[in-house]
DNA sequence: CTTCCCCTTGGGAGGCCTCCCAGAAACCTG
DNA sequence: CAGGTTTCTGGGAGGCCTCCCAAGGGGAAG
């Protein structure tokens, strides 16, 4: 049916010069004159011909691919708007090297060791982490595997190891917090991520940083990420702060949750309650009233963080970005 | 630093056999000692052997991947709660068959060339298809590529030529609208998805089909399935139609839209306009009310979508697959 | 005990590419 | 125009694996 892929030779004898000369075409590495490249271009286009990786890959001991590696379970994955940016940006720039991303979820053991294996097996050049926790223990297989990773969003305690990009999480908290109180509010509360992640952990630096000791323990409770969660820790926060007129909520999902409780708490938000979220997510205008939230800058982010895998495997030095959110002023807050 | 990778020579030499006896146990095709099999599998064991892909491939002219082709917008695909779940089991199912998952996006004309490209250099050994709509000139690509593949949902025009897994869209919408009629509704409405989507053409039949000529062409309005578009296009319906008492809404997120739309129109949900999504995404529990909604099996699809992909691998004959959905019955209908 | 057969094993060949070296061609320079 | 230098080209080697064939070894059957 589909009759055999060409390969090099074939374009050599189509181009009327040598393989080495395709090659060298191929590979952009000059010393080929310029009758010889119009010849070989030419039989390229006509014979359709396309590089077999494996052949090169197995010359090269490169792959040509980087593995996208995904900790966090399947449901803050989907709702991580930042996901899918990161997707769209490390697929377009891999590309444009001619690599391929490569998805493999490290969701469990099994996953893990997936992972390493397949790093340690060389199938991949580099390792683009996402979300990874503190203390997960497939970063010392990949610190072990050699393979050159970075990060999107810090990966507490390994900042100095792993590169990375990020969003000013603790920044953003700041900008929150600092309108909430701009805004006349005196009893600001926090819902915060769990504190084995940046966004749990920086954000309540920001806020804390702000109230300083105003923000006291009992004024702060610690969520999930996920809706229900919210709820939950919007209702604790009321029991024990009744006078509460301000919360800030580190995630859009949570915030959900959060204005749910409020209103079967009866307070209205913002006149009794104001409500500050985190990420600007698809959710935030789906809420009501929509939430005054903090906007995560995700393309930059995205495209640093490959920024930051391509020269890494350009053997750069390379330092971790920080990168400024913007507050997003609804009717939440 | 990391020192040599083992090959398959040293596995032989470490277990005492040579390179045919080890390259039969790790391929399992048998014919092998017991003796041998456990010598063998202890060298590998302890030399750490991981096999080289690359030569594997050249050899075999199988690539041990599938790329995963993305055709939506990245907005869709993050709001699609499909993607995750179908990604999650994509790598699961065909990690255990030692495979990969690449991912491409073919948003725009570039993608699309890419993708055709990997495809036509036999980089990947399948494709599995989400989202494409009808008439993407990447359909030829791949047809023309020779590459087994198959979608998750219909391609609309192409059910026979491309095999696919599916929740049941028309059923899924007969459901609800018959849940809506049930509860005495008069006057449905219908905000659709694009036509030229699955999603958008059968949920609409499956309303008409239910309503018949009670559903009129002023009551069926075409939204984008954006929140802002279902917003839209539930003004123009209330516009249209003012004595409307209940819509049913293609998607959870035209849904909020929508529910946007009717509380500034001063409707309260469910009393005086119920309201019926799709999807059962995160949002249905965000809004309020809580969306009354259809959930897909997505797990379901997800695993039927890689069956297939799989039986095709294996040359096998398969047929379209339909996964039955339910009717989650919250507070906004 | 011999013969035959089958299970198991070893190792050569070849898949396609890049790297590198040696040699050819072109170009300078005096 | 001769000699030296630079630029370009050809093709062998080798990267690691699987496939296949031939041969060895063991067991069963006669």
């Amino acid at each position: 049916m589909a009759r055999k892929r060409p390969t090099i030779h074939d374009v050599a004898a189509a181009s009327g010069v040598s393989r080495g000369t395709v090659s060298r075409v191929l590979n952009g590495q000059g010393n080929v004159s310029l009758a010889a490249e119009t010849a070989v271009r030419r039989a390229v286009a006509e014979t359709g011909y396309v590089v077999n990786r494996a052949a090169r890959s197995l010359k090269t001991s490169r792959t040509g691919s980087i593995v996208m590696v995904l900790s966090e379970p399947q449901e803050r994955l989907f709702e991580d708007p930042n996901f899918s940016v990161l997707m769209r940006v490390a697929t377009g720039t891999l590309a444009d090297r001619d690599m391929s991303l490569v998805l493999m979820i490290a969701g469990d053991d099994g996953g893990r060791d997936r992972v390493a294996r397949y790093l340690r097996g060389g199938h991949a050049d580099g390792a683009l982490l996402v979300s990874t926790h503190a203390g997960d223990p497939l970063l010392e297989a990949i610190e072990r595997s050699g393979v050159p990773a970075v990060a999107c969003g810090a990966v507490l305690g390994r900042e100095s190891v792993i590169p990375y990009a990020a969003a000013d999480d603790r920044g953003g908290a700041r900008d929150m917090t600092e309108y909430l109180a701009g805004q006349g509010r005196r009893r600001i509360g926090m819902i915060t991520g769990p504190l084995d992640t940046p966004g749990g952990s920086l954000r309540l630096e920001g806020f804390t940083g702000v109230l300083g000791r105003r923000a006291t323990k009992q004024m702060i409770v610690h969520g999930d990420y996920t809706q229900a969660g919210g709820e939950e820790a919007m209702r604790r926060l009321l029991s024990t702060v009744p006078d509460l007129d301000a919360v800030f909520v580190a995630s859009d999902l949570m915030a959900a949750g959060a204005l749910q409780a409020l209103h079967e708490a009866g307070r209205r938000v913002p006149h009794d309650v104001a409500v500050g979220g985190f990420d600007d997510s698809a959710i935030a205008t789906a809420t009501r009233p929509a939430l005054t939230t903090v906007r995560q800058p995700l393309a930059a982010v995205a495209a640093e963080t490959v920024r930051l895998l391509i020269a890494r495997l350009d053997e750069e030095q390379v330092d971790p970005v920080v990168l400024p959110t913007e507050l997003v002023v609804r009717d939440s807050a």
